[in-house]
DNA sequence: GTGAAAGCGCTAACAA
DNA sequence: TTGTTAGCGCTTTCAC
């Protein structure tokens, strides 16, 4: 019961070893009694070929590496499983690792992977790394040959394929839908504004308010933190004209509702509320939320299917993919008049 | 820049390969100024030893694999996030799998890392696995010297370490904690009785009925799927002497707290509700749950010391642990009088 | 203190 | 059709 290998095979067979690996390779050089006398014997013993020198031979591992920031965010976990379905399809492995929105551990994923034990790598940035706009250890990476997808939080200063969500045009079509459920004063909250999606997703709301009214109004652009989030939409709220909120992320969106329902406000016919909620917390809350669903497992799935095909065809141009997001309408926003 | 190999460094340095290996792993039998020479052109072509060859020649390869039954689960994701944190200090890799609850699926993940990718496993076990009670896959890793710990969804029908939840306990508890909040007619409802945790759960509220109340009443007991869990709630709820309901898993919560309400009962004055719930979703519905908190990286962390202790010092007994839990009270239940 | 050589388990070019 | 051999990149024993 413990592992054989193809020597052991060889001998027990009483044939070469390559015999033996040919075989069971169900190569054409081998005459198919042997064959069928060798895979039978194999299967006796149960053999399965040792991964470690496989790959050290092919150079090849069928191993994708996944780098994603946080794994508490339902977003990278949705990303994950559609990688996941079209790697395990494609006959891939996964291997995870946690940056944890940190640069360091980031650098250091890398370098531990691109050493033979991945093909390729399909990686969100970690929040530090946005900040840092620092990408040295990817192009490093790159020149070793190992592949990189980019996706969600993606930059274009490498040269790697990228799959992102349409954060402008969606937060842009958001912020008309408010507009055009007769909200006359839409703020904007994000905790998130260090990221490139944040930054994408304030402009969108910019270009919709600059066309439909003219002018920006800085003061209902709110950039907070966790630690001072509540009081900045406290004080946000003291502002009686504001009737529509767009949140950049789901903490701002949960804190607007709780904060404006306190307040003695009415969702939405007070104030209306789209944010970028997760869909299980955003239809258990009252009233349930209107949100952007952002197809995290479509974006997994993409990214997948670049990277291996990049793997497998060695295509050399890249791919920069925009992924669809669309909004579902819920209870806190109005209708919109026809 | 591309990735330079021993043999390489070895012909530019013109030192033998074994003599640059050693002075690379520091080795005593290197003198220290060839030792200093090499390194300092091994850091110049920043030289990085191939793991494929490492593994392959020590037999090891500093790998965990991780196999859990869903990722969209918040419970896993935090064990997961647990796993990663004290594997990455041990300096261990990760290589995590989705068994998307299927046996078959758990059966090919075991298979394929277990020839040479990892050295040992840390596994839930997923739904059909658990309804089948199969577990060949398992027992045939362990004699090919892969150590496995199971955790959450375990099975004491197999050599390996076990962290597990005290779900009997903390069910107990749970449903005592209605009792004493003078909760007089207790119903559970469970859409994962298949799961050995579900099961559990159900025997501790039937331990903390039966010791309260002399008996049980099985119309009190819901066993529910997703699809008629909405319904069966429903007709639970026509019975109006029921003020306390413990919810076994997260959508049986969510939906009795939603059907509750809609039917116009008061929770918690009427009905009183504690159930396994995630914080973020319990914080966010009104009133917000009172939940048992399952302590998710805490087993995770658990998980990975017994592995990577069993890996490093080669202990032979098996450890059964279990992590405590804890009630979070929150407005979803009444205070208890002392 | 340094180097030659074997070998981890496998594949494949080449020889027989 | 089958077998011999070299070699993937590394570590380590043993000889010098």
């Amino acid at each position: 019961m413990k592992k054989i290998t193809l020597k052991e095979l060889a001998r027990i067979l009483d044939f070469s070893i390559s015999t033996v690996s040919k075989a069971l390779n169900d190569s054409h050089e081998i005459s198919d009694a042997t064959k069928l006398k060798i895979q039978e014997v194999a299967r006796q013993y149960n053999y399965k070929p040792n991964k470690l020198a496989v790959n050290l031979k092919s150079g090849k591992t069928r191993t994708i590496g996944v780098i994603i920031p946080s794994i508490q965010n339902n977003f990278f976990a949705r990303v994950l499983y559609g990688i996941e379905k079209v790697a395990t399809k494609a006959n891939y492995n996964i291997i995870t690792c946690i940056s944890n929105e940190s640069f360091k551990k980031e650098v250091s994923n890398i370098e531990v992977l691109a050493n033979g034990s991945i093909d390729g790598f399909i990686v969100a940035l970690a929040e530090e790394t946005q900040i840092k706009q620092e990408f040295n250890h990817f192009k490093e990476a790159i020149q070793q040959g190992k592949p990189i997808v980019l996706f969600d939080r993606v930059t274009y200063s490498i040269d790697c394929d990228t799959v992102a969500i349409d954060d402008f045009d969606a937060t842009y079509e958001a912020t008309k839908h408010l507009i055009n459920s007769s909200c006359k004063c839409v703020a904007i909250i994000s905790t998130i504004n260090y990221l490139s999606v944040g930054k994408l997703r304030i402009e969108g709301y910019k270009k919709a308010i600059k066309e439909s009214f003219g002018s920006i109004d800085d003061q209902l652009i709110v950039i907070a933190n966790t630690s001072n989030l509540d009081k900045k939409i406290t004080h946000l709220l003291e502002n009686d004209k504001i009737d529509g909120i767009f949140a950049v992320d789901e903490d701002a969106a949960l804190a607007a509702l709780r904060i404006a329902k306190s307040k003695g406000y009415h969702v939405p016919n007070d104030i209306s509320i789209i944010g970028y909620v997760n869909k299980k917390i955003a239809v258990n809350v009252t009233p349930k939320l209107t949100t952007i669903n952002q197809h995290g497992i479509n974006m997994g799935k993409k990214a997948a299917k670049i990277l291996i095909d990049k793997l497998e065809n060695n295509t050399k141009d890249f791919e920069h993919k925009i992924i669809k997001s669309t909004l579902v309408e819920r209870g806190s926003t109005k209708t919109v008049l026809v």
